[in-house]
DNA sequence: TAGATTGTTAATCGATTAACAATC
DNA sequence: TAGATTGTTAATCGATTAACAATC
């Protein structure tokens, strides 16, 4: 997951834009191009063109050319390498329903350095199932299992109610990260990172902009 | 969806926390208490109890109590009202597969005053099927059906290739805000409101935060 | 009254943007 | 060479946090 000397000094508002990044330089890639400037990253992505250089050059290892920019493919390696996903990370995920199907089946974490090795649920249908050829374990396994397996990032896909067992569960096992799509906040200990996805607050952000614009239209 | 006068002036930081805030509040309410500190919220939540004060005071109609802390259900009706909880706003859904399916079945958005009155998919096993009651039509017919609903907010759940041409067809019917499930960037007018509901990103900053937290261990 | 807790002003922090010299 | 584009330093902006007087 990327590399030690790397850790510290890159902010979370670029790391957050990087894969941003990454998808973009693909397709000009796939569409032939060997070079760009960010000047037109900047355009294309809806940012200011310093801050994409400054964001380029804390995560690569090559600089820009004046008049010609950046090579392409340099920086897809250099984010790739960035972002660890070159190399796999194991994962476990918790709630085989609706969302843990469609996030397994949706999102092809391969592609970002994931691998889910397991997945658990309480429900009898669905133990001793596979969801694309992951399978779905008991609920009440999850801390022998992710202990044996030895995997330190759990995603946990469950009603907001067993949100908190489930993720006690977990680090209880030895998961020191849980990527949490309950809408509950967890109460974990300060060495245990947690990323909530709230669709709620994304929301309510997309809310109040739609808002904004049409009050300002009138 | 809110009040205009307070349209303005809410930082975009303090909206995306309100919904924590509201599950938080309705806890306590649930739990039997009447009134609450800023200090406790703060703690409970990991953040700081000023930062916890001035987003209340920003969205809050009654102060609170020195010594006594604020009415919960007051903040509980404040917080509702603001975020527009209240009245209730129609939405489509477009792309009636797996992340479709999960998001209507899962996240309950009628509580966050999303409608969703149609869903839209290619498939032709899946048009003129219903998820949860909402109709599935076909992805053709979104322009000309988002204009007759009179929608203004598309939810976005299809394949990246498809995700471009979906918010065209969404937009020409008239939809104003686009809530983007698929991990591609889209190119809209300014005066489209774009959230983009990036997996990977989210990933990357929690695979980050774990590097670090696994770095400083050793 | 004494003390917990509020609301506000000022200081700090972090991230974005503007200005500009360096250079291919 | 001339001009597009880089990388960097300084200025600005916005959000968080610290300090503190007001008050129930």
């Amino acid at each position: 997951m990327g590399n030690n000397k790397e850790i510290t000094n890159v902010s979370k508002a670029t790391i957050g834009r990087l894969p941003a990044y990454l998808r973009y330089l693909k397709e000009k890639e796939l569409a032939g191009e060997r070079t760009i400037s960010s000047t037109a990253i900047a355009e294309d992505l809806k940012l200011n063109a310093v801050q994409v250089r400054k964001d380029l050059a804390e995560i690569s290892t090559v600089a820009g050319k004046p008049k010609l920019g950046f090579e392409i493919a340099d920086l897809i390696a250099d984010i790739n390498r960035f972002l660890g996903y070159d190399n796999v990370t194991d994962a476990v995920l918790v709630g085989a329903g609706g969302l843990g199907h469609a996030l397994v089946g949706y999102g092809g974490f391969k592609n970002y350095g994931l691998n889910i090795v397991a997945a658990f649920d309480v429900s009898p249908d669905l133990i001793g199932k596979t969801i694309k050829g992951v399978p779905i374990f008991a609920a009440s396994e999850i801390t022998r299992l992710v202990r044996r397996l030895n995997v330190l990032i759990g995603i946990i896909a469950v009603p907001k109610a067993a949100a908190q067992e489930v993720a006690d569960a977990l680090t209880a096992g030895g998961v020191r990260a849980i990527w949490n799509f309950a809408s509950a906040h967890l109460n974990l200990p300060d060495d245990i990172a947690v990323k909530n996805e709230d669709m709620a607050a994304s929301l309510a952000i997309l809310s109040k902009r739609l808002a904004e614009i049409l009050y300002n239209e009138k």
